[in-house]
DNA sequence: CGAATGACTCCTT
DNA sequence: CAAGGAGCCATTC
């Protein structure tokens, strides 16, 4: 009998459902705490294919540089800072000006 | 099945 | 700070 190994997808949203309202993190951040250190590309990957309509912060992802990944002027870009924004995170000449979710200088 | 792709990151110049 | 390059690897063609 099959025991359920999560998957790493399943291990990307667990991670990324943590993160605390007001919070952000990366990506790379997100695939270490997933166990997927160096992954951070993988990521991405699994986040630009969840499920319409989800329950995940995806918008509480974003890349190393404080910025949105996804590219200006999309939809995607758009609702993302529009979600953060809502949740007190300050953007800065694109940057998200805010402490990260387990981010140690 | 090999090659291209990508919501990335780090290091060097 | 910007640009170039290498590393990474599941998914898609």
């Amino acid at each position: 009998m099959k025991s359920n190994e999560p998957s790493n997808e399943e291990r990307v949203w667990q991670v990324v459902a943590l993160i605390p309202s007001g919070q952000v993190s990366t990506y790379g951040e997100i695939a270490r705490m997933a166990g997927l250190e160096r992954r951070a590309r993988q990521v991405g990957g699994i986040m630009s294919r969840l499920p319409q309509g989800t329950s995940l912060p995806w918008h509480r992802v974003i890349n190393a540089s404080g910025r949105i990944s996804l590219p200006v002027g999309s939809h995607g870009h758009t609702e993302q800072r529009r979600r953060l924004q809502e949740e007190g995170v300050v953007f800065i000449n694109g940057c998200a000006s805010l402490r990260r979710y387990r981010w140690h200088p």
